[in-house]
DNA sequence: ACATGGACTTGTGCTAAAACAA
DNA sequence: TTGTTTTAGCACAAGTCCATGT
């Protein structure tokens, strides 16, 4: 379907996007329906099992007892529970809620991860295996089951901790021996890539088994794998002139490839959904459609939401789409056409079309005139660009930094030339040049809507051209065609280049690749040319340059993330997580024994994969002395890992972006003494795994699963704790109560990955806002009571607090009345506790690159909640190729 | 084995735009 | 309407990891 999005209409519509407001038509109506669809639909598929298995959430907690309640407690209750298996850890766990854990993290604080019962799980987990109906998909049923394993690691985080001890310490030589030998059954598919699925699919029956050999055969399958409905949906038109992104729904990566457009009926279909649904629109001229848009949409057929509806039945909207196009034609095109990217041999591309990109418009001088030692300076249009771009920053915490102020003088003399009035900074004033700025924003902020919109037009027009790719025929969004224009390097953290001026990059400082039958785009600055073509069809840049502040290292321009290209490699990305699902209990057996290998090297490699998988710590390559000093799993020093007798280990350390890491995790007593020992006879800034480094710790990884490196353990932790707590506190009350679950889960996520953003200036204030008007509303509620109790009696209200007299309400309405009002103010309570909650906490992170949006989907069409309300208008481009998952996916 | 180049993903903060409250 | 708060998007920095050459 997504193809045919062709439509014009939807073209116009998107066309505009930035202008134009989407509009997710959801109609309340729908809802009703959609239940109906959805139930439907699960009938239809295979639910049954599923069901069986206890797959439901509710079924979940019904097995807990504690699950409902949640909610409104929180989830945390449920969290908490103890879990069966564990007996160990689960003290902790209970007690106090997610703090008490173990693991704390300082840094706000808020008790991340909360301790889930495994049992629970497990119990599902070993049912599910079942499912067989969809093969492919199911690949998510998968063989979860069985151990602790599955469980996210929230679960086992804080409290997890413990039980992981207990677990796998414990645990450990069963589990191993239970099954799930690490070792790696290559499936054929030396890929990543391809070999998902097939992996998945004998998964899926057996949970033991990890090794998936047989699947091998069909390595591409993966996709379609993944989709379930995928599959069906391919339609291609062949020849037809550009297509458009084959459904919006994107499916299977193969499909992808295939596209085709057409109009036919798809396009009805479409033109329909594209209306109702919202997507973004844009208007080309031509036929092209954005893929991006296309593929957001998901709306099947009606508007209605494709929430349930779609997903439920995911198969028959696709045969819809699909008719269009035979299947023949499928076959016929997938065959004859080009290798899906990623396919085999790295081809990623066929024809590529582009224009290039955009330079930042050349520097207008202002004139306006800095001082030295209190008189006003002359400057060239250079020396005074570079002049301008350090006044800006003048109240920024930049300008106390003196590595900041010595390489931007540095740089800066360079351009004053040495004999130069200006020799030393500390005698410089720029805040006329400072001024001169604020009032230039100033006079920006109060232009008319007119004249705003104007000059948005403007600009967008001459960024028309640039905006688009034409990539095997299908019109794709570019991501980011704008060159960086100059200005000071803002380095995060203690960056040693911070201050450093970035010069403008030129045309020949551009390479582009494009298409061997592409015509080479025009330089826009006349004069110039780029400094070379490619063509370059193993790789997805469009155009790169070296970057100006280390010009070993390149700055690309890529397709959007809502293009065909980056939307395969994101399903590639899950499905390889989702295949360390199966690998993972053996994966924990064999680093567990490993604590105590004799092998030094063999020991580090345990330890840190342990902490890979438990902290969801990065890698951590090994950095130069010209970048800021942060450090990731194989990198940590000693001094930034302190061991807490008896068995607690106290992280500190900058990750990336030089984001503080604080957390205290308790862990198994081989992991703590093979710390303690890997620690002794060295110094503080000494690296604590001295004999492995990323490379060697990848390379072990890969011999246990194939793909596997350390990155995986986080894509796979955060989405099997997203689907672990939907499927366990979701209870379906309402959509704003299941949407509170949701997120709630997401900040676990968060939590785990420490993903943070920094509190706002104004939260103390904005919370001191919250409270006052809590305390106004509880005097209104005392108001209302006393005039209830008088009106109840028949007596006239009291005059209000400034005299006024009230009306006299009947105790009906007043009854009413107080009841909204305390509403209101459970409210208000609850956004004040989750803002308090949330303000150090950055949720987007994990959603756009953790979280597997095919749990959220499935999940949206399993509770009849929009997706619109979790996926805003570019996470739904992004993910158009998870919308028609089934309602019965599980990571 | 290792260093380094190269390509692509992940992350935070800033700011424009949208949503709200007054 | 207007001022304020919230959110979406963007910019671009900073990671990961693979490939390649020595």
């Amino acid at each position: 379907m997504a193809v045919e999005a062709c439509d014009k209409k939807k073209l116009m519509d998107d066309m505009d996007e930035d202008e134009v407001p989407l509009v997710f038509k959801r109609s309340s109506s729908s809802s009703s329906k959609q239940n109906k669809s959805t139930l439907e639909a699960k009938k239809s598929l295979s639910q049954n099992t599923d069901r069986q298995l206890g797959r439901p959430a509710q079924d979940v907690r019904s097995q807990n007892g504690q699950g409902t309640m949640v909610q409104k407690t929180k989830m945390v209750s449920s969290s908490k529970t103890p879990p069966l298996n564990s007996p160990l850890s689960s003290p902790k766990s209970y007690n106090s809620s997610s703090k008490g854990l173990v693991v704390k993290s300082e840094v706000d604080s808020k008790p991340s991860t909360s301790v889930k019962d495994e049992s629970n799980m497990r119990s599902l987990s070993v049912k599910q295996h079942i499912k067989d109906e969809k093969p492919s998909a199911e690949a998510t049923g998968e063989p979860n089951e069985d151990s602790d394993d599955d469980k996210p690691l929230s679960a086992r985080l804080p409290a997890g901790l413990s039980r992981v001890n207990s677990n796998h310490a414990k645990k450990g030589p069963h589990a191993s021996t239970s099954g799930q030998q690490p070792k790696i059954p290559k499936p054929e598919d030396s890929d990543d890539e391809t070999p998902l699925s097939s992996k998945f699919q004998v998964k899926s029956n057996a949970g033991l088994s990890l090794h998936r050999t047989s699947g091998s055969g069909e390595r591409k399958p993966s996709l379609s794998i993944c989709d379930q409905n995928g599959s069906a949906s391919t339609e291609r038109k062949p020849s037809t002139n550009l297509k458009k992104r084959p459904g919006d729904g994107v499916k299977t990566a193969d499909e992808v490839f295939l596209k085709k457009p057409k109009l036919s009926d798809a396009s009805k279909h479409r033109s329909k959904e594209a209306s109702v649904k919202a997507e973004t629109r844009e208007e080309d001229d031509e036929d092209l459609v954005p893929i991006s848009q296309r593929t957001k949409k998901p709306t099947p057929s009606d508007k209605k939401s494709f929430s349930a509806k779609n997903m439920t039945k995911p198969k028959s909207v696709i045969s819809k789409q699909t008719n269009k196009k035979p299947k023949k034609f499928m076959e016929d095109s997938k065959q004859s056409f080009k290798l899906p990217p990623g396919s085999g041999d790295g081809q990623k591309w066929t024809t590529l079309v582009h224009n290039g990109v955009i330079f930042p418009p050349p520097y207008k001088p202002h004139g306006v005139k800095m001082l030295y030692k209190g008189k006003p300076v002359d400057l060239t249009p250079e020396q005074e660009e570079v002049a301008t771009m350090y006044s800006v920053m003048l109240e920024t915490d930049f300008l106390n930094k003196s590595q900041f102020k010595e390489n931007f003088m540095a740089d800066w003399r360079k351009i004053l030339g040495k004999n130069h009035i200006i020799q030393s900074l500390e005698h410089c004033d720029f805040t006329p040049i400072y001024e001169w700025h604020q009032k230039e924003k100033e006079k920006k902020k109060k232009m008319t809507a007119e004249e705003k919109k104007a000059l948005k037009e403007a600009k967008q027009q001459q960024e028309e051209k640039y905006m688009w790719a034409i990539v095997d025929g299908v019109k794709e969004k570019v991501g980011n065609f704008r060159v960086e224009p100059p200005g000071l390097f803002r380095g995060r953290g203690e960056h040693p280049k911070m201050g450093k001026l970035k010069k403008r990059i030129r045309p020949s400082d551009i390479t582009i690749n494009i298409g061997k039958d592409a015509p080479i785009p025009d330089c826009p600055i006349s004069g110039e040319s780029w400094k070379e073509i490619r063509h370059d069809n193993t790789v997805t840049w469009l155009a790169y340059w070296n970057d100006p502040i280390n010009p070993k290292e390149f700055k690309y321009v890529f397709l959007a993330a809502s293009s065909a290209l980056k939307g395969q490699s994101d399903k590639e990305k899950y499905e390889k997580a989702r295949l360390l699902k199966n690998y993972i209990q053996g994966i924990r057996a064999a680093y567990t024994k490993d604590f105590s290998s004799k092998d030094m090297a063999k020991r580090q490699i345990a330890v840190a994969t342990y902490l890979i998988d438990k902290l969801a710590l990065r890698a951590g390559n090994e950095k130069d002395d010209d970048e800021a000093d942060t450090v990731g799993c194989c990198t940590l020093k000693v001094e930034n890992v302190e061991p807490l007798p008896p068995n607690i280990l106290k992280f500190d350390f900058l990750g990336k972006d030089s984001i503080p890491y604080q957390k205290e995790l308790e862990v198994e007593i081989a992991v703590f003494k093979a710390i303690q020992q890997f620690r002794s006879g060295k110094k503080g800034g000494d690296d604590l795994f001295d004999q492995i480094d990323t490379s060697r710790l990848n390379a072990h990884l890969k011999s246990l699963m194939p793909g596997l490196t350390a990155k995986v353990f986080r894509t796979y932790n955060a989405s099997i704790t997203l689907d672990d707590m939907l499927r366990r506190e979701t209870n379906g009350v309402d959509v704003a109560a299941n949407i509170v679950v949701y997120n709630h889960a997401n900040k676990e996520v968060a939590i785990i990955c420490n993903h943070q953003r920094s509190e706002s200036k104004s939260h103390s204030a904005q919370m001191l806002r919250l409270d006052e008007k809590i305390e106004e509303l509880k005097a209104v509620v005392e108001e209302l009571e006393t005039d209830l109790g008088r009106a109840k009696k028949g007596r006239p209200p009291l005059k209000s607090s400034d005299g006024k007299t009230k009306r006299n309400l009947n105790p009906d309405a007043l009854e009413k009345k107080l009841a909204q009002t305390m509403a209101k103010i459970e409210k208000m309570e609850r956004d004040k506790e989750t803002k308090e909650d949330l303000k150090t906490v950055a949720l987007g992170t994990s959603k756009i690159n953790y979280l597997d949006p095919r749990i959220t989907v499935a999940w949206c069409k399993r509770h009849e909640v929009p997706i619109e309300k979790m996926f805003n208008k570019s996470l739904l481009a992004k993910f158009s190729w998870a919308m028609d998952v089934d309602p019965d996916f599980k990571f």
